[in-house]
DNA sequence: AAAAAGTACCTTGACAGGCATAGTACTATG
DNA sequence: CATAGTACTATGCCTGTCAAGGTACTTTTT
């Protein structure tokens, strides 16, 4: 995975992250995993302990409820669907992003002192 | 202070934001908390405890070096200035900060789904 | 003159998210 | 048949942030 990203700079949008990537469709714990590799072209990896951690907890705030797919052959496979309370989460979570965004562009743009 | 930001949204770039301020040329530690603030329009606040935690750490690794300013009157100011390796510490910073976003757009930007 | 608010520094302890590590169980591949 | 991959889960540590509290001085308000 080339780049490392302090993973301080991604913190709080792991959830948006799941929740978007649910947006799209249910999906299954590992596939999420697996997305988020292939959403990022390969430069970023969530590692599994989080995602898992991350699944429970939206759970238990209802932001997604969680299902046993009937594979019959495969392991099996958890799959969590986004719920409308999820749904707003998301639409929040990107407002919020967007703001920080906006607060952090004021405080670490570079100013006068540039080239030194 | 306006809006709330989740914190975990600006965590990762304190370091950053406090480099950023003493590129600009020394300060003292409640005033950089004040300029903060400022810098931001009043719509974020760094708590101090948070500051004065990131001064030490700072200090420690070598960005930044402290000085007891010399004011007859008021308080004692503790000052700050950014090093060499700070400086560099900065840009680096802000690149990973410039590829995090870039990553992150990916990630949670709205996909297909948009109106639903 | 006393009270309140502001400046300026600092410490301690709690919390939460991310992750390293480890483990179980099954399947596909060379 | 051993290795790598899929798929899930649990435990315990680390780190950054902050709430809460404290000290000491100065300025403003009443």
């Amino acid at each position: 995975m080339g780049n490392t990203i302090s993973t301080d700079l991604i913190r709080g949008n792991t959830d948006t992250i799941i929740l978007n990537i649910l947006r799209q469709g249910d999906n299954y714990g590992y596939g999420i995993y697996k997305e988020i590799i292939k959403l990022s072209d390969n430069q970023y990896e969530l590692k599994e302990a989080t995602l898992y951690t991350a699944y429970r907890r939206l759970e238990q705030e209802g932001y997604i409820i969680s299902y046993w797919g009937d594979e019959t052959q495969g392991g099996r496979r958890k799959y969590y669907r986004i719920t409308e309370l999820g749904n707003e989460r998301f639409e929040q979570n990107k407002k919020d992003w967007d703001f920080a965004k906006v607060i952090l562009e004021k405080l670490i743009k570079g100013g006068i002192n540039n080239g030194k």
